[in-house]
DNA sequence: ACGAATTGTGTGACTTTATCACAGAATGCA
DNA sequence: TGCATTCTGTGATAAAGTCACACAATTCGT
């Protein structure tokens, strides 16, 4: 069984090849291995955080709530990202500054807030990861703030629908509440705006979907007003 | 001379007291004294950054440029502290994402970039002061993404004025440009509330400088509209 | 000391975004 | 099938950003 994780730990995550034979037994028997179905909160926003979760499948969302019903998305965790946040939380002992939700079955990894901080203070390959999650998410909330200062909403659903889109069917599955809550806008200008793009035919609409007509005015959408 | 500095960056710095002598005669002969003019760019934005300044005195702006004029301030740096975006560039060898400005004269000890690199390897007291100052800023511009996506203009400007006036005086030397620059808005909507509020007796608007006169009605404005 | 250039502030008109208050459509489920 | 829930559409109004100026206060040069 922990052979299994083993295998499926190394294949994720980079820096377990680094770690040497003690760490990684350390590594699987103070974990544990979780999985958690879609919605569950992680990590409420004021609590102290007990664990950092490895994740190894699934989808988890990093938010703040404002007054009504606003939200906006800070990060998400995909296979092989870890919340660092939570790592963050746990070496300097404090309260998690938002909400981390399940947005699908997720699967992780959990260690112990004691074993990471010993780790990290003896561990080159630890000190170097968490590092490295730590300025990453940094620049990424930086990009947040630029964005949400200056950019345009338009431009910005433009972007979302393009990076966030399957290719092939050129279509995505997502309501005009959840788009809102990942740009922190409101459900009705963003419906507003998709409103428009399709009378100009440029998508299609229908309840929880969006299907892309013409890809390259969206682009065009994108670059012009951005700058 | 080099005693002066040590006494200083002793009093200073707290983790100064923790690092053994070899590490500490390391930090002095390794780094280097400066003394900055105001208005002198530190890091621009893009640039790849070869040094770690520790803040003696004076202060430093590091923040954000968009399109037309507008500008929104991440953090400032004070006496005892360091520039963690430098030394986040540093440690995972990327470039700087933001501006860096000396917005008076500035002292600073700056510490190579290779020197640092090897210190936060090998030293668990260099460690850990680098992860303290990288999860503030952290939590310190997720607090900002909140700001800008939730908060009302005027709550911030009030809330501004409130933390930055000076006590005795109740009064701040600031131009409406540069609040605007600081919150990441625009000069005209500063102006506009500012005026509305000397209209209201709350405070007197004269050239580069602001009077506050009914301190609490300030204070009722931060606290009312914010939730 | 004088006028000219620079910097800071005030304001109207207009656009974009947010908020409030609904109505109605689509879907799921008892 | 009927009902509850979720999702979308839309008008009215307020807040914030943009554009285009006018004009006041300071600084600078000669």
């Amino acid at each position: 069984m922990s052979q299994a994780i083993a295998k499926t730990i190394a294949s994720i995550f980079s820096f377990w090849a680094e770690l040497d034979a003690k760490n990684q037994t350390d590594l699987l028997t103070q974990g544990q291995y979780l999985k958690l179905s879609a919605g569950q909160f992680i990590c409420l926003e004021g609590e102290l955080c007990n664990s950092l979760p490895l994740v190894i499948s699934g989808n988890v969302r990093i938010y703040k709530i404002g007054e009504s019903a606003r939200e906006i998305t800070l990060y998400h965790l995909d296979r092989g990202d870890s919340c660092i946040m939570t790592a963050s939380c746990i070496l300097s002992q404090k309260i998690f500054p938002a909400f981390a939700v399940t947005e699908t079955e997720v699967e992780a990894f959990a260690i112990p807030a004691a074993s990471l901080r010993e780790w990290v203070k003896h561990n080159h390959v630890w000190q170097e990861y968490i590092f490295g999650l730590l300025s990453l998410r940094l620049a990424n909330v930086i990009e947040i703030v630029e964005e949400v200062a200056f950019g345009r909403l338009d431009c910005r659903i433009a972007s979302y629908l393009i990076d966030n889109s399957d290719r092939s069917s050129q279509t995505i599955t997502i309501t005009h509440e959840a788009i809102a809550h990942e740009l922190g806008s409101s459900r009705e200008v963003v419906s507003r705006i998709l409103k428009t793009w399709e009378k100009q035919g440029v998508l299609s609409l229908s309840r929880g979907k969006i299907k892309l007509i013409n890809r390259s005015e969206l682009e065009n959408i994108f670059e012009q007003k951005n700058f």
